[in-house]
RNA sequence: GUGGCUGUAGUGUAAUGGCAGCACGAUAGACUGUGGCUCUGUUAGAGAGGGUUCAAAUCCCUUCAGCCACCCCA
């Protein structure tokens, strides 16, 4: 074969498309009624865009980004994520003084150059919100009980949402990071390869080791928690209290959760799914209250998450059995002869325009009488219209009931009613 | 980026170096213009490239892709 999807991206096919579009149906509905609108940024950034607000040492900017440069030399990058566009768009159009500028969500693909594997592949698609003005613990309690009842109405089980607060950049996670180090000195010998990077480069994914003897190390390490400031340690007091006041159930303290993005500052959660393998978050959001002002624009507080969709597609997989969504009525018209065929494709306009909700099928083939029958049975009609020379000389159409296997002439001028009636629409 | 496993019609699968087969699907037909069942016909395949051999789906190498894990992340 000549042509293949490259690498890591792949073709959603017709078969498969139901459940994206009911997946995109109920988050909007959800959203909407939340009060949040959509935004749709382009897929192309200024490279600086991303390396300024994911931060340069992480891998994400390091090495998974598709960066490259165009004709005029600028370097441009598939966003790898949402949240940094969206940013961008904020500060750009003042949309702190805009009508619709504070509660925003998207929905659309993203693009990582990482080596694809279940759960993971190089061009997904998110569903994320944005919270943007308000420093409140509250804004953290609805956008976390959002995030909940959407998951709910997705009919996703058995998920978890972690909750952590890594606290601010200016007092907490410096001195967060220096009291880690501090602890993990000396026992660097015990410490995975990994984690001896780790150390130096971003001490707090230590904590989140798999590795046994890693864990060993950590199980006695100061928490994110022990560490916070009075201010943060008192706002994620308050987002504990209002969700457990909520009776938020399904949420989870791990003192341990660390976010890879270098914006997040205090609250952060991730939701996993145990059906997932190895990459069992399907979401993962928090507080980045230092980014909009630290991209040039105002000082502005924000929290927001985003949600993989071929993850929370994979996790369906294992419960609900069909999701896909079949149309109301479908009628097949099987025509015959050169007259037939113009007047099938007359006739069928004229009922579409009645009846939009039907689904309309015609034969533009030369097949048959019997086969256009047959592809009609295959395509699930339920009604057939059958004009050939003798009906149109008649000024009649055959309708033919495939369920209840009768056929009655119909006057050509009476069809839509006697469509409406059969399929009562 | 690293490692392990795997690549045979559209799909699912056989054949242990010796004629690439089966099932499902698609498509056409079974006495004039009537579907589902049945029967019959047709359709289409070794990821790509190289090597070993009289002979390769099968062994070897390269490459590409998929899967799973690591790393990292949604």
């Amino acid at each position: 074969m000549k042509y293949k999807a490259v690498r890591g991206m792949q073709d959603i096919l017709p078969q498969d498309v139901g459940i994206w579009h009911w997946l995109e149906r109920k988050a909007r509905s959800d959203l909407e009624s939340y009060g949040f609108k959509e935004i749709r940024t382009p897929l192309l950034e200024d490279t600086s865009v991303f390396v300024r607000s994911i931060g340069e040492t992480t891998d994400i900017v390091k090495k998974e980004m598709y960066t490259f440069k165009d004709k005029k030399e600028r370097s441009l990058t598939l966003r790898p994520e949402g949240t940094a566009p969206i940013v961008r768009s904020y500060i750009e159009h003042s949309l702190d003084k805009a009508q619709y500028g504070s509660k925003l969500y998207y929905i659309g693909p993203m693009f990582r150059s990482e080596r694809p594997q279940k759960g993971r592949t190089r061009q997904f698609h998110q569903i994320g919100i944005e919270v943007f003005g308000s420093k409140s613990p509250y804004a953290d309690v609805e956008v976390i009980m959002q995030l909940r009842n959407m998951l709910n109405s997705f009919e996703l089980e058995d998920f978890t949402i972690n909750l952590n607060s890594l606290g601010c950049n200016e007092v907490c996670k410096p001195k967060f990071t220096d009291k880690l180090q501090k602890y993990l000195e000396g026992k660097e010998s015990r410490l995975c390869e990994d984690c001896k990077r780790r150390v130096k480069i971003n001490v707090l994914r230590v904590l989140d080791c798999k590795k046994d003897s890693c864990i060993q190390v950590v199980r006695n390490a100061p928490s994110t928690l022990d560490g916070l400031c009075d201010p943060c340690k008192d706002h994620f007091d308050r987002v504990k209290e209002g969700l457990s006041k909520l009776k938020l159930i399904n949420i989870k303290e791990t003192k341990n959760l660390v976010r890879g993005l270098d914006y997040y500052t205090g609250t952060v959660f991730e939701v996993t799914h145990p059906d997932l393998g190895a990459q069992d978050a399907i979401g993962a959001g928090g507080r980045y209250d230092n980014l909009v002002k630290d991209m040039g624009g105002p000082d502005t507080p924000a929290i927001g998450y985003a949600l993989g969709m071929e993850r929370i597609i994979l996790a369906l997989r294992n419960k609900t059995t069909s999701t896909d969504t079949k149309s109301e009525g479908v009628v097949y018209i099987a025509t015959l002869g050169d007259m037939g065929k113009i007047e099938g494709l007359k006739l069928a306009d004229e009922i579409r325009k009645a009846l939009p909700s039907v689904v309309l099928l015609t034969s533009t083939m030369e097949s048959s009488l019997k086969s256009q029958l047959r592809a009609a049975d295959r395509q699930g009609a339920k009604l057939v219209l059958i004009l050939g020379e003798d009906e149109i000389e008649k000024g009649e159409v055959l309708l033919k009931d495939m369920i209840k296997k009768d056929q009655v002439p119909v006057k050509r001028k009476d069809i839509v009613e006697e469509l409406k009636k059969r399929l009562k629409c």
